[in-house]
DNA sequence: CAGGAAAAGTGCGTGTACGCAAATTTGCGC
DNA sequence: GCGCAAATTTGCGTACACGCACTTTTCCTG
């Protein structure tokens, strides 16, 4: 069913991934707003027009960047855990566990996104995107009965973790310019990332459960 | 604190009204892709310019002629409920009354919000708006610790309308054309808005349950 | 009621988003 | 290998979104 990786769609994927790379390459390089989708393009190696058929905006193609598959990786990662332990367990652990895993490049990247509101909008937005994955996940613990079940918790969850990463980064807005940061770490306005996710996910672990408890 | 509703604000609200009025008239007389930004500002006799200042978008002013003060109608629903009942029934039936309350012209132009799609995702982003004051209402309700609860149960609500609504008006756009419709009452696609709205909503039933017990 | 600050409205310029149709590339069967 | 059907890329044209600086309106205070 699932066609086998054919040189076409390995090649959009190039591309995509192309794009993204000049995309964040010169936003670091000349700052975001030096930045026009006719220069990404140009990077890339293709035309203006084609940028829009991979993104939808300017910001897009920087914040993908950064967010690249995270979706996916979400998924499986709930995937990966055992059948037994709670589903609202399972899934603010791999939440978590994804949205922390950010390595040294994307903590500065962090930076540059929160220093621009359409950067900062446009990355809040890539939440939504693990919906789909979400869905399929919860919807296959739940069994069929419990689509619709499992769409409105994996909306709910994606709510959560667009508040929890608002809240994460609101004070990180307010201090710094556009140019220069230094610090050690990461940037820890109000609490870590993880402490906002889980409090962010925690009202919704009844939900799951009443969930999982009608179909065990 | 709250300023009486000073000349100004008025004046800005009835060119909000104008507005939108006019971007409906238009859009019904027209089709809704034969009516640009210009006409709309001149219809309602502002700049183009000025038009956004008040809506982002071209779309947003049509589906505003529809979802106007929606909000604000939920909000107050909800706290005219008795105390004593369930937060998540309140909700529920608050949301049904507001949303089912639609005029008979209102689901004309339904049906032209779903032909097209850009209108159609205009509309469901519309559902956004619910969170501010549901927020609100939720907050009194669980006190001043449970911000952030109120928070994500708000925004969860939101996304359920959502779904509820996509569901509802999913079949709707395949069938009809641009052209004449006709038929008795509401587009009644699978199950009525009622039943779409029960079903989204009632997921999150538990999770209302758990953050009520809490603080009682 | 005069003066002036704050807010709303406006014009302009730039960059963006996307429908459409033509040109190019890819992959497959022969 | 050949050629064709489908998918992708591209150019073009149009309309939109919005930052900025400037004008006009509102309304508050003395």
């Amino acid at each position: 069913m699932t066609t086998p990786p054919g040189l076409r769609e390995q090649k959009k994927q190039a591309t995509r991934e192309a794009l993204r790379e000049a995309a964040l390459r010169l936003a670091v390089e000349r700052g975001p707003d030096q930045v026009r989708v006719e220069d990404i393009a140009e990077a890339a190696g293709v035309s203006p027009r084609t940028y829009n058929n991979y993104f939808a905006s300017r910001e897009q193609a920087i914040v993908a960047a950064v967010t690249a598959d995270r979706e996916a990786r979400i998924a499986a990662a709930i995937a990966a855990r055992p059948a037994g332990v709670r589903l609202a367990e399972a899934i603010t652990e791999a939440v978590i566990q994804q949205y922390t895993n950010t390595s040294e490049r994307d903590s500065e990247v962090l930076l540059l996104i929160t220093s621009r509101t359409a950067l900062r909008d446009a990355f809040l937005d890539t939440t939504a995107e693990i919906e789909p994955p979400l869905t399929a996940v919860i919807a296959q613990r739940l069994g069929d009965t419990g689509a619709q079940t499992a769409r409105v918790l994996a909306a709910s969850v994606a709510a959560a973790v667009r508040i929890a990463l608002e809240g994460w980064l609101r004070p990180a807005g307010t201090a710094g310019a556009t140019g220069s940061f230094g610090a050690a770490g990461l940037v820890v306005p109000s609490g870590s990332l993880s402490d906002q996710l889980r409090a962010a996910l925690a009202p919704l672990a009844p939900a799951f459960d009443a969930a999982e408890r009608r179909t065990p």
